[in-house]
Order: C-alpha cells, then sequence, then structure tokens
DNA sequence: GTCCGGCTGG
DNA sequence: CCAGCTGGAC
C-alpha cells in the first residue's frame, strides 16, 4: 500500500502517543528558540535560553536595547553565534516597532501575511516563520524540515520537491488544526531522531511495512 | 554550492 | 577523533 501523509500520521501517532513538544514558558520564549535551534541541536539551545534568562535577556524590550556582544556572548553555546544575536535583535525591534513589543498582537490579522512580514526578516527563512506561526502563535502553518524530506523521500512519498509544495501537501490531508499540524511534525522528528536518521535504524521501525526502502535494502 | 560554529555523543 | 545538529544568506 503507497503511503499516504494521513496513513503516516496514524501509524506514527499509533507508535509514539502524543508528544506535547515544543518547550517555552511564553510565545517569545518559543520564538527564540525557533531561531536559535536553525541547524542546532536543542541541547545546545537550552544552554544559551538559560543564559539569556540569566542576563534578564527574555523580552523584546530587553533584546532590542541590549548590545551584540551582550547577546553573543549568551546564546554562544547554540552556534551560528554571530548571526543569530543579530538576527534576534532585529526580530525583538521589530515586534517593538510594529506590535508594540507584544507578541501577542501578531495573532490578530491574516497567517498569510504574517508570514510573509517574518520572512522578510533577517534570519528567517520558511522553517522558522512556520515554526513561530504554528508554535508560538498557534497559527495552522505547517513546518517542514530536513527530517520531513529525508522521510518522505525515503517512504517515496511523491512531491514537487519546494518547501511550498511539501507544505501544502501535509495541509491538505491534515485538515486546518494547528494542533494537528504541531503534533504531525513533532512525531516526525521524534520518529526520525530514533529511526530514520542518516543511515537508517530499520530495526524495530513502525513504518518498515510500508517502506520501499526498507524493502529494497533487504533484498 | 559554501559558509557560519559551539557542543554533544559515539 | 569527528559526524551531525528540528537553516538561512549569499
Amino acid at each position: 500500500m503507497p503511503m499516504t501523509i494521513r496513513r503516516l500520521s496514524r501509524l506514527l501517532a499509533r507508535e509514539y502517543g502524543e508528544s506535547h513538544w515544543w518547550p517555552g514558558d511564553t510565545p517569545f520564549e518559543v520564538i527564540v528558540g525557533a531561531i536559535l535551534t536553525q541547524n542546532t541541536s536543542w541541547k545546545n539551545v537550552e544552554r544559551a535560553i538559560s543564559n539569556l534568562k540569566e542576563s534578564e535577556l527574555l523580552s523584546p524590550a530587553a533584546i532590542a536595547r541590549s548590545r551584540i556582544s551582550e547577546l553573543e556572548r549568551a546564546i554562544r553555546p547554540s552556534g551560528f553565534f554571530r548571526q543569530k544575536a543579530r538576527n534576534l535583535k532585529s526580530f525583538a525591534e521589530y515586534v517593538q516597532s510594529t506590535y508594540g513589543g507584544h507578541v501577542d498582537r501578531m495573532r490578530r490579522g491574516d497567517v498569510e501575511q504574517l508570514r510573509e512580514e517574518l520572512l522578510s526578516l533577517p534570519g528567517i527563512g520558511p522553517e522558522t516563520a512556520d515554526s513561530i506561526l504554528l508554535y508560538a502563535l498557534g497559527k495552522p502553518s505547517f513546518v517542514v524540515d530536513s527530517y520531513t524530506r529525508r522521510l518522505l523521500g525515503r517512504l517515496k512519498v511523491p512531491h514537487g520537491g519546494r518547501y511550498e509544495d511539501i507544505k501544502r501537501m501535509f495541509e491538505k490531508s491534515l485538515g486546518t488544526d494547528a494542533d494537528m499540524y504541531g503534533e504531525m511534525h513533532a512525531l516526525i522528528v521524534i520518529h526520525c531522531k530514533n529511526h530514520c536518521i542518516r543511515s537508517p535504524i530499520c530495526r524495530g521501525c513502525p513504518l518498515a511495512r510500508d517502506c520501499p526502502s526498507y524493502r529494497e535494502q533487504k533484498k
């Protein structure tokens, strides 16, 4: 049976249950995490966020008025610290000037327009924009990451290949519920960390029966 | 395609 | 020791 998104979500949910994922005490903290975790393990992001807390640098206002050098020192454990410090500051300044420092006000208005707005900021690409929309603001905007691409590739689920193509494919199959999107993306990450890593661990994989790559390999 | 990067786990 | 990390900009 060819794998569909619907079937994939059912199999992963059965295997891993609910994840209740993306940590963060406030929406702004979730956004900071989304920027810091770019191509970086969450463990290192936790250190960086912990440093920001100790330095009282976890609000748009505080970051907007902080010095880049101060930010760099705090977020150094999360890697790419020079660009991420600049990007954090420009995001904080954007929240200050556009939303009066209130992240919650970002929820108003059209999702597509807000997405474009986020994409126009430095250091905010498609995945980070969608992570912010989904996990910080609760908007139904599906997140596509390298794990998602790898998994679809192994399962040989046909798709256009571009970010927006994959995003739309998931959104068509999953309805318009933000919680469903969040859960699905989380399940994909958990699954790929467990099994669908670069050199796959197919023993015990809940998708093996439906995975063309597994069947090829077994020959 | 290449660069950015400290840190973790094997 | 070194491969890889829930990417993005150029």
